[in-house]
DNA sequence: GGAATAGTGTCTTTAAGACAATATCTC
DNA sequence: GAGATATTGTCTTAAAGACACTATTCC
């Protein structure tokens, strides 16, 4: 950083207070709906909206460290091996917060299907919420949320990490279903199923079947669960849209 | 964010002092290299090394703001119109810095050649340096700038921004150098030059002829500029290298 | 003239997408 | 039995990559 600036600040004391949190865009699916993890905030500003779970980054704690803490701290989950989290963007415009600048680093995460929240004893007040009904949130959480979206639907393009929404097995169809619910858009039973099984380590078969068909009907699927991919190659890409090229 | 700790901080003095700056992995193509803009650190912590440019994000100022005028500062240049800046990443570890927190939201820059930064008066220090030789930075600049060149080849594959590299009209020869070079590879002279001109709005033909050949001969090559396309479609990915999936 | 580059043409291979067919279940 | 699903097969089209060829231009 540059010398002046860092020389005339040396002295904590000589620029306003300022502040950093993380706030969560924790994304599962549920009823084949697609939720974010939302609390209802009790105090001053914003009383009576929704937010984003979050927090204040303690002294000593890593960024990824504070993400994870308030994550768990509301979803009351201790397991939470089989969660993704990932760094989204930082968020530090003045007047964001009303009372003192504060800059909020945003995490993306990744959760299966989770207990309700709200069972947990200690983070009544957070539930998920269908990402279509969250609106209106407060500070600038529709901002963020808008930006988790857009990564979350990018990231399944190249990256397997629908798998994380899924439960340790899992069947080709419900992949299938992730991503349609996630994108928004159904997508082609018969191509999908082969394409997954193309791609080198997205999934592995555990070499059981299901123990039942569908609801309505169909045969026993087989089970899979998560391959050993980092990456999709060749990637699974949605269908495009021109509209979003130009 | 969380209520409970959000209250207990609402003095700004209960919480550690901490400070929030802006650095930029600056990054350009010189003599054929890719080249990122570095200053030399004058005092301590860090004194004798070499380090990204960036600062503290003053009060009132924005993060894009605050990365946009340290990249000013440093290059010189009034006219930045032509630079691609993005948001890259944020850096929190405690101890990064030895003196106090210092969060620094890292960002990514693409420039044309510019002219040395040295000979602009107020930037004395600042220089390009192959990427290469840029090690042995000081905090975590290391980290960041190798974070900042992993974004920086990915964006190639899926957005137009190799263009922000090259001047205001380019040859498709002068575009391939570009790919080549941030990505370490040469890529096939015919095949690049079809591909360029397939993806609708990638680039848009000047009508114009260059003034002369290649220095070790050829025909004159036809000119360029960048298209209206914010995305590739289909994207150009880079050749694959299956040790970088699993 | 010799060598290198710009730009195009052709062919092969891979992958995506549309569509069909069959067997297997649930209700 | 009716209707839905899992899985596989086939065909068409788009795109990538390998290679070849011609016309230009610099030295």
């Amino acid at each position: 950083m540059g010398e002046k600036e860092f020389l005339a600040s040396y002295d904590p004391g000589a620029y306003p207070a300022v502040a950093v949190t993380t706030d969560v865009v924790a994304l599962t699916i549920r009823d084949a709906r697609l939720c974010v993890l939302l609390v209802e905030r009790a105090e001053h500003p914003f009383a009576g909206r929704r937010a984003l779970p979050g927090g204040f980054v303690r002294p000593d704690e890593g960024l990824d460290a504070a993400a994870l803490r308030e994550l768990a701290e509301e979803t009351g989950v201790g397991a939470l091996e089989r969660v993704h989290l990932e760094q989204l963007k930082t968020y530090g415009n003045p007047g964001r917060d009303p009372r003192m600048r504060v800059f909020s680093v945003a995490y993306l995460a990744f959760a299966p299907s989770l207990p309700d929240p709200s069972a947990g004893g200690d983070a009544a007040g957070a539930y998920w919420v269908p990402v279509e009904e969250a609106t209106n949130l407060a500070f600038d959480h529709d901002d963020v949320l808008a930006d988790g979206l857009e990564r979350a639907r990018a990231k399944l393009e190249y990256t397997p990490l629908a798998t994380t929404f899924a439960g340790d097995e899992f069947t080709i169809s419900e992949l299938r279903q992730i991503y349609a619910v996630v994108w928004g858009e159904e997508l082609h039973a018969g191509n999908f199923h082969r394409k997954v099984l193309s791609v080198p380590g997205f999934v592995e078969s555990t070499g059981e079947t299901a123990t039942r068909g569908g609801e309505r009907g169909g045969p026993k699927p087989k089970l899979y669960r998560a391959g050993d991919a980092r990456l999709l190659h060749p990637a699974l890409l949605r269908p495009t849209r021109e509209d979003d090229v130009r």
